[in-house]
DNA sequence: TTCTAAATTTGTAACGATTACAATTATGGT
DNA sequence: ACCATAATTGTAATCGTTACAAATTTAGAA
């Protein structure tokens, strides 16, 4: 994937530092926060600073190729897979795992005639490995 | 519902405190933040103290009477009906929906063998009131 | 009732993630 | 090369939350 073009054809002008922390936060499957991303690049782009990572995760979220997760409550995760899907937490090992949704069934009655724009699901509990260990 | 002794039957010892921040939760329906429960206490129990907030709910939530929800990033909200259900915030009011659930499809194979402790559903969007005014 | 130990409440200070903002640096067109 | 605009950077401020120690309340024993 050419993520320059990628960025180009989501209305983000590509430099270093977008292209750099989309790279990172594409290959990476780890929802990384922040200061993960800011410590993993910093060797890389030595003059890069924190605020920087947020404006451009910011920009991305914006643009739809990028979003946020907040699965414990203290600090932001980020995620450049956009197909819909859920996350679970172990509670172990911290891993958050990706897990594919199919379907959301909701009382029908209650949410007639309302627009949904996001669906964010989050399971939390022991993983497989760490329950068998 | 005897307050007091629904703490007292969760491992909770009762006190002014407590009951008055179980109370306020458990009759608004409105998913309260600590910030909206001191506030509107404080006028009942002039000495009350926000730690004191704090602390009360970290106690519920330990005890199984309460449960915390974040669904935009910023600060916490809390619930004092345990039954599992879901949230849709409006973005136009800002009010929270409980939302009924019947049922979670997820694909089988990957959450075999794990321990799902918690479901986290927060869904965002318009609701009816606000795309019909 | 009075004393004492333990639990609860309180206020202040610290913490950490995030944002505001102004200065510096890079970019693209003329 | 020059200039206007955009992007990046560092510092300081903000805000929700937590740590901690002092003060107050509670409950049980003497």
């Amino acid at each position: 994937m050419n993520i320059a073009h990628h960025l180009y054809s989501n209305n983000i002008k590509p430099s270093v530092q977008r292209i750099k922390i989309f790279e990172y936060l594409y290959n990476s499957k780890n929802h990384p926060t922040v200061d993960t991303i800011y410590c993993q690049l910093a060797g890389e782009i030595p003059t890069l600073s924190k605020t920087t990572v947020y404006n451009t995760l910011k920009l991305f979220i914006e643009n739809g190729i990028t979003s946020s997760l907040i699965i414990d409550g203290n600090e932001a995760r980020y995620d450049a897979i956009m197909k819909k899907h859920a996350h679970f937490k172990c509670n172990d090992c911290g891993y958050i795992y990706d897990i594919e949704i199919n379907d959301l069934k909701l009382k029908d009655s209650q949410l007639a005639g309302f627009e949904i724009g996001e669906t964010n699901i989050h399971l939390i509990g022991k993983c497989k490995k760490c329950l068998t260990k």
